[in-house]
DNA sequence: GAGAACTCCTGAAACGATTCAACAACGGAT
DNA sequence: ATCCGTTGTTGAATCGTTTCAGGAGTTCTC
């Protein structure tokens, strides 16, 4: 016989069911919030549960029912915007039952394809999707094993719900900013991706579009001006020296994300000017490394926790069952100026 | 009769099994690579098995045996220095079976304690956790359910594996630095934990310990100068704003870390103070902030690749049982001189 | 040439949950 | 009194894999 056994194994559904006098079946009912149990009973398996300290198998259950997991797939965690979609994200799931998890997705569409077999192999739930370098058809071809909810990509699908922040506004809020401080000469760097793709729904493309219609706007489809580079701090400085090198050089300068407005910075005091005295400099993204002191980058923000939040809020919709039908979100940006600009040198 | 079925469900082992005409066990044998599979029959099993495209089922396999999944467990996304330890994590990982998963662990020890329980709950055969405020007796009782490797904390377990930079040598190269350089009125910003907790064994406390060992050392302990503060923009500077009040400033200010070491700066700048040359400023961790033009910060290097790639190291050599002994591996840091420290102004 | 020792392979029993059909008990309507 | 619908509960089958105790050949040893 068993003299003590200290606690050799994890209390199971059927040591709770023993325990409270009920079945297995009752329990996983409890579990389950499912329907069909009386008030008595679910007191009585509750409390049967916190003596033993049960905690469901998570595996176990996901043989026949859920696993109450949901997927995040992130392609690069150094991006300072993603912690807050995943903050915003947790805040939702804060409180129900399900747990995320994170994928580092990498930036290929090879890697993020192995992470999303990586998660579907382990049944989760739900998967949201930060800026995926994926085919659209891949991605709702993955719909068919599990909801897909897409952060930060342009272009609707049918078949998974989407969250993203209109980048046709952000730019066309940088491009008034300036054009209202009375610059003229406002180049735009964007990034090109090189690998085949699916380009035109990237926030980067969107961006450089809304620059080109907003120049357009305020008449000054004369002095649109694209350099295409990398959001890279690298890219951002090379495509800075190229600017400035221009026989008549640009008053402002608009990089399409943060950390190419850094590499633009550092090109800038290179070349002995001063910022933004004589020449002004923004961002787009508004990371923490924009707030910051010695940079006060001015930036277009985004929330990201709100959009987190509608992410997650959307896929538990859909895991759920309560709603089939697409859905897009779009928020607005807001633009936060900073020292980096300033009116143009006469 | 089935007349067309698309693909309505995932291939199961079994069904690999028929196709090849061996046992489902046999099949079970080739995909974990065990003992007593003749050349034959893997390669009649692996052809079955890309032919139907067939991906292990990872819950039903963590319901006998393991689920190849690991666990990474880091406290904050935004701290620039973790996408380093990922990175190396996934290098080693890659060309295995395993699969990598981060869970938000928050920097509280309640909130870390559940994203704890929520990976063991999904049957993860191994658990990495970044600089875990969690008590050591937690850490231990952990262990006796899955191995556990830590990273970035002091002081030796008999139960984990860890993997630590010498916080102590690391701070001693910033003070001899500064010292090397003619400094003497050097400051340190430490992270003081309000929270209860294991303070000894946190980088924070074995930094601050390193730099007041190395000024004793190089005969300067009358000039010992600790500001106690938190490891955050807001958190330098503030501790600045002190230490730039004193009736005889300091003419090095050495932060604890970068984003500390960020705030001081601000601090500096608004005091109407020039870096170098009225002041030095170093940090630690030599994040991609610290590396950038206008910043240039002089910081000290851990080498987070090779701490995650070996973390994975001892966690794998643990799970396949080829070691049951633990094992403290500690790397040695470096210094990065950039711009913002010189000689002091006489 | 008989047994021992390997090698390769298999059938069936786990693992811990969920699901489904069935059933008991109980009121309320007829 | 009988039937019916609703509510609460359960036993048994099921999910896809691993494990374990052999079984059938084949090779080795003395």
């Amino acid at each position: 016989m068993a003299a003590a056994e200290p606690q050799p194994r994890r209390a199971t559904i059927t040591d709770v069911a023993q325990l409270a006098q009920v079945s297995p079946a009752a329990v996983s009912k409890v579990l389950r919030n499912a329907y069909g149990v009386s008030p008595a009973m679910q007191e009585r398996v509750r409390a049967a549960m916190t003596e033993l300290g049960y905690r469901p198998h998570a595996a176990a259950r996901g043989m026949r029912g859920q696993t109450y997991t949901i997927g995040v797939v992130l392609p690069d965690l150094r991006n300072p915007f993603f912690p807050e979609l995943v903050e915003g994200i947790g805040a939702h799931l804060d409180g129900t039952d399900y747990q995320m998890v994170l994928g580092p997705g990498g930036s290929t569409a090879e890697s993020q394809a192995r992470i999303i077999d990586a998660l579907t192999d382990r049944r989760v739930d739900g998967l949201i999707m930060i800026a995926p370098v994926l085919s659209r058809s891949r991605l709702e071809e993955t719909t068919r094993t599990v909801p897909i909810v897409v952060i930060g990509r342009h272009g609707r699908s049918t078949d998974y719900d989407a969250v993203v922040d209109d980048d046709l506004v952000g730019a066309g809020l940088v491009v008034d900013h300036l054009a209202d401080l009375g610059h003229r000469r406002i180049a735009h760097i964007e990034h090109r991706d090189t690998t085949r793709g699916i380009p035109a729904t990237m926030p980067q493309t969107v961006r450089a579009e809304g620059y080109r219609q907003a120049m357009q706007r305020r008449g000054l489809e004369a002095e649109i001006d694209i350099v295409a580079s990398t959001y890279s701090e690298a890219g951002g400085h090379a495509a800075a020296v190229e600017l400035l090198a221009r026989p008549v050089r640009p008053t402002a300068i608009f990089a399409g994300a943060d950390v190419a407005a850094i590499g633009v910075l550092n090109a800038v005091h290179e070349a002995g000017l001063r910022i933004p005295d004589d020449i002004s400099v923004a961002g787009y993204d508004n990371t923490t490394i924009a707030a910051m002191g010695p940079i006060s980058l001015t930036s277009v923000d985004q929330d990201g926790n709100l959009m987190g939040t509608n992410a997650a809020r959307l896929l538990l919709e859909r895991i759920e069952r309560k709603r089939d039908r697409a859905v897009l979100l779009s928020f607005s940006p807001t633009l936060v100026a900073r020292r980096s600009t300033a009116p143009p040198q006469t």
